[in-house]
DNA sequence: CATGAATGAGCCTTCATTCAT
DNA sequence: TATGAATGAAGGCTCATTCAT
C-alpha cells in the first residue's frame, strides 16, 4: 500500500506535468486566449477531467507557469552577477546583465512566452504577479550596480536610484517590445546593447 | 425630402458612432478578443443588426478605430513640429515632441486605447497598418530632428541614423508600455522626459 | 401628369424586371436557399426596399420565376407538337417530343434551375403549383399521343391510359434527375431517347 | 468499475442514438438546411454541447445518418438476391428486386429520409459518397441480372450492358421521386412493377 | 486520481422583413 | 415608388467547467 500510494504520487506528478509541459509547447505557437483546455489535454494525452484535478483552472495554470519561469530567471541573474569579481567596473556588469537577459529571453522564455508575457501584462488575462515579483528582482539587480556605478564615480546624475533603475527597465521592455513585434528580423541582442551604451554615455558625464 | 434625406443620413451616422463609441469604451477594460459585438450593441442600445450595417465585422471596427486615431495624431505631431522656428536646438525639440507624444497619448488616446494598441500590434488580433503607418511617421520625425542635430553639431555619434530612430522609437515605447501597466501610479510625462534626458545627454558627448 | 403616372409605371416595372432578371441569374449558379435577399437586390442595383414594394416576399418571387418558365413551356411543347402532320406515327411524335422537352430543359432552364425546380418539388421550398401544372400539361401531351398510338394499333397494352402516361412521365423525371445529379458527364439526350425506345418497344408488342 | 464502466458508455450511447433519432425524425417534416442543430438537440432533449461530443458537425451527423442506411441496404439487397435458386428466370428475380427494393424504401428507409436523400443528391448539401457507393451497389446487381437474362436468351438488346443498367436506376429513380413529392397518394410499389414490366417487354423482342 | 460525457452560455455572423423618410 | 437603416431571431459552433462513475 505504501508503495502503491508513492506510485501513485509519481503517477499524478508526472500526468501534471504532462499537461504543464503540453501547455508550454503550444504557448509557443499560439497565444493565450486561443489555446484550449482541449487542445491542451489533447497535447498532453491526458483527460479533461485530470486537467482540473491538478489545476483549478485554466489561468490558474498559466500564472503557474509564469511563475515558474520567473523563478528561474531571477535565479539565472544572481548567479550570473555573483561571478564577476569586484573590481569589474559596474557598466561593465550592467552592459553583460543587458546581454544575459536578452541570451535567456531568446533561449530559455522563447518569443511566444514573451509574447504572452507581454499580453498578459497588459490585458490581466490571468494572474500577473509572479512576474511583477520578477520584474522586482531585476529592478533591484539594476539598483545594486547602478548605486555600485554611482559610489564609485562611474556615474553622475542628480536622478534618485529608483528612478533611475526603473529607466533601465523601461528601455529593456522597450526593446523587448520591439523585439516581439518584430521577430525575427530585429536583431535583439545588438540593439540592446547598443541602447544601453547610449544610456550609460548619458549617465558618465551627466548633465541631466 | 433633400431635408428628410439629410435627416435619415444624419441618425444613421450617430447610429455609427454610438457603436463606435461604445466599442472605444468597452477597449478600455476590456481585451478585444473579450469584447463581444453583443456587449458592443448592447452598451450603444442598439440592434446586433445594426452593427453589421455599419461594420463588415468585428474585426473592420477594430482596424477603423485604430486608423482613424493614427491619422488624427500624426496631423497634430507634424503641425505641431513645424510650429518651432528654425533657430531652436534640436533637442528642444525632440524633448517637446515627446511631450506633445505624452500628452496626445494621455488625452486623446487615452489609457485604454493605448492598451488595446499594444496588446493589437504583439497579437495581431487584427489589421495594424495604421498603428504601422503612424509609427512610421513618428520614426520619420525623430530620425528628422536627430539629423538636424547631428548636421548643426549638436549630437555625435557613431550610429546609423535609422538605428538611432529605432533606439528614441524603442525609448518611448518601454515607457508608455511600462503606463500601460502601472497606471495610474506612474507618473508618465515626467517619466518620459526624464528618460530622453538622459539618452540625449548620451548622445551630446557621445562615447558609443 | 399623366405622362409623368406612365413614366412612373414604366421605371417601376423596369425595377420589377431588374429584380427579377436579378433572381434568375443567381439562381442560375447557387441554390435557393443560397440566394439572399441582399444578393438579388445587389446585383439588380436596387433598393431592399423595392424589393418588397414589387413581390411579398422571397419565396413569392421564386414562385412567380417558375411560373414564367412552365408557361413559357408549355407553349413551346404544344406548338411543337401542333406542326407534325396526323399521318406520322405516334411513337416518331413521342419520341421527337422527348428530344424537344431534353433539348429545351438544356437550352431554355438549364442545369441550376432545373436543380432549383427537383429540389423544390420535393422540399416545398415554396409554392410549387406552377410546376405542378406545367407537368399536367406534359401529362396531357403524353396522353394524347399515346392515345393516338393505341387507337392506331401502333401500342397495344393493358394498362389504362393515364397509368401509361404517368410512366413516361417518371420516366423522363428519373433521366432529367440523372442528368442533375451526374452534369456534366450524363448524355441527356442519347440516354434520353434510348430509355424511351426500350419503354416503346415494351408497348409495341406487349406482354404487360 | 469495469461495469460502472460499461453503463457510462452505454448511457453515452443512448445519448448519440437520441441525437441520432431526433435528426431523423426532424428530417421527416423539414429539409436538411431548415433542421438546425437547436431544433435537434430540443427534440433529443439534450444539450447542444453534448451534440458537438458525439457529431463533429451537423454534416458529420447527416453522412453519418445517410452511410448507415446505405449500407444496412447494401446487406439486405445482397442477401435477397442470394435466396433465389439458379433457375429462376432473369426477368423474374428482377421484378422481385424491384419489389423488394420498393418495400425496403417504404419501410427501412421511409418517405422522409428518401426525400432527404433525393434533395442531399442534387444540391449536394454534404457528404453523399455513401449514397454514390449505395446506388453503385443497385446498379452492379441490375447489371448482374441482366446480364444472366442476355446470357440465357431471355433479353435481346444492341445496348451495352451498363446503359442497360443506367436505365434501370434511372427508372427506378424517377419512379421513386414520384412517390416522393406524390405521397401519400402514390401507389409506389403498384407502380414500380408496372413500369419494369413495360420496360422488360420492351427487352424481350428487342427492336431498339 | 482519472475519465470523458454533459452542460449551456457565449461567439460572430446572416437574413428576411419592416418602416420612417 | 424608392430607399436603406434597423431589427432580432436564428444559424453553426466553441469552450471552460462540472460531475457521476
Amino acid at each position: 500500500m505504501g508503495y502503491n500510494g508513492e506510485s501513485r504520487k509519481q503517477k499524478a506528478a508526472a500526468t501534471k506535468q504532462k499537461i504543464y509541459d503540453s501547455a508550454e509547447q503550444l504557448l509557443g505557437s499560439k497565444d493565450f486566449s486561443e489555446i484550449s483546455v482541449d487542445s491542451i489535454v489533447k497535447t498532453a494525452g491526458v483527460s479533461k477531467g485530470s486537467f482540473y484535478v491538478h489545476f483549478t483552472s485554466k489561468d490558474a495554470l498559466m500564472a503557474s507557469l509564469m511563475s515558474d519561469h520567473a523563478v528561474k530567471l531571477d535565479t539565472d541573474y544572481r548567479s550570473f552577477i555573483d561571478c564577476f569579481p569586484d573590481n569589474v567596473s559596474a557598466e561593465t556588469v550592467l552592459l553583460s546583465l543587458i546581454g544575459k537577459i536578452v541570451d535567456l529571453m531568446i533561449e530559455e522564455i522563447g518569443i511566444d512566452n514573451s509574447k504572452a508575457v507581454y499580453k498578459a501584462q497588459i490585458s490581466k488575462d490571468f494572474d500577473t504577479e509572479s512576474i511583477t515579483n520578477y520584474n522586482r528582482e531585476i529592478y533591484k539587480m539594476f539598483s545594486d550596480l547602478l548605486e555600485r556605478g554611482i559610489k564609485r564615480g562611474e556615474f553622475k546624475t542628480d536622478l534618485p536610484l529608483d528612478m533611475l533603475s526603473r529607466h533601465f527597465m523601461m528601455a529593456i521592455r522597450g526593446i523587448t517590445y520591439e523585439w516581439c513585434i518584430r521577430y525575427p528580423e530585429f536583431d535583439y541582442k545588438t540593439e540592446a546593447l547598443s541602447h544601453f551604451k547610449i544610456m550609460l554615455a548619458g549617465l558618465r558625464k551627466s548633465a541631466v
